[in-house]
DNA sequence: CTAAGATAATCGTTGAAACACATAATTCGC
DNA sequence: GCGAATTATGTGTTTCAACGATTATCTTAG
């Protein structure tokens, strides 16, 4: 097992300005090659990272939260990664016929957004595959290196969530 | 401090189905927003990440290797994230005038991409910004909290790699 | 010397993201 | 109630990324 450093897979022949550069060049290269293999498999059933997630969260509102749908802001607030035009993001799964928009009668400003049977489905059949490769990409770490990389992730968060 | 758990950010009811899921989700977020700062930063000067990248290699292996400039194959494979089409990038960045091409005598297929002094310049003015934006990211964490990170990026890297 | 294959780079097109602005509905001060 | 301000959402436009196919040059086998 030996470490195929950072610096070596970059060809970078100086030695990193400063610890900080180096992880976090790391962690978007890391981001970049999981997330390359996840939009991979999303790909093959029509869907993009941002619209499975938007998938998950509503079939999570529905199954946990017992509610029909959500207001579209909501659904913007509660994706892993922001993403600003949560419309369109929306408009493609009803394209597709995975969700569907219905207006709230109490603020008729709102719109409700739902998750079809179609979409369920869609979910279902992916369930198993990305629980496969998640395994893959991190198997490998042992449950102690998770709980860890996620305590340093969470704080590496923190400031720059202190000015959202 | 107060370990604000990614599931409550995300409001999520359920615990996540598996650790490697919530390394990867944590991951992504942490990710992208350290990253959408960064995009801010370059976006006032009128870069991208990815071309902001491109003029760091070039000018790297003017300085460290002597080379006056890289093929397009060369610097396309020494970026962070995996980019397709290094040939519309590089060609913002001579639209932009911070870069050229010249074709290799040698080999005629080649092109040569190297940075020009206007391109020199910009990099110098954004170097100070990127290393207090690194500071500011992630220089609460202890050094030997970024050294672990960067062992455990690293390892996790590995079996993506290996299918490369 | 020539043709076939390999390699470097480019181009065409599609689809998605980013940003600013516009629209509709609600709330609040008067 | 009436109109300004606020909130929730939608639209227009530009830019960027992904994928495939194509062109140009080099290499090599015959």
């Amino acid at each position: 097992m030996t470490p195929p450093s950072l610096q070596h897979e970059l060809k970078k022949q100086q030695p990193f300005d400063c610890p900080a550069e180096e992880a976090y060049l790391n962690l978007a290269r890391t981001a970049g090659e999981l997330c390359g293999e996840f939009n991979q498999l999303f790909k093959a059933h029509c869907l993009s990272e941002s619209t499975y997630n938007v998938l998950r969260i509503l079939r999570g509102a529905q199954k946990s939260e017992g509610l029909p749908g959500l207001p579209s802001l909501e659904v913007a607030e509660r994706l892993v990664t922001r993403v600003p035009d949560i419309t369109r993001l929306v408009d493609r799964l009803i394209k597709a016929g995975l969700a569907e928009r219905t207006r709230d009668d109490e603020d008729r400003r709102v719109v409700i957004v739902s998750i079809t049977p179609d979409g369920l489905a869609v979910l279902r059949k992916l369930d198993k595959p990305i629980r496969q490769l998640h395994e893959k990409q991190l198997g490998h770490l042992s449950c102690k290196e998770l709980t860890e990389l996620n305590r340093l992730l969470e704080k590496a968060r923190q400031p720059a969530a202190a000015d959202d």
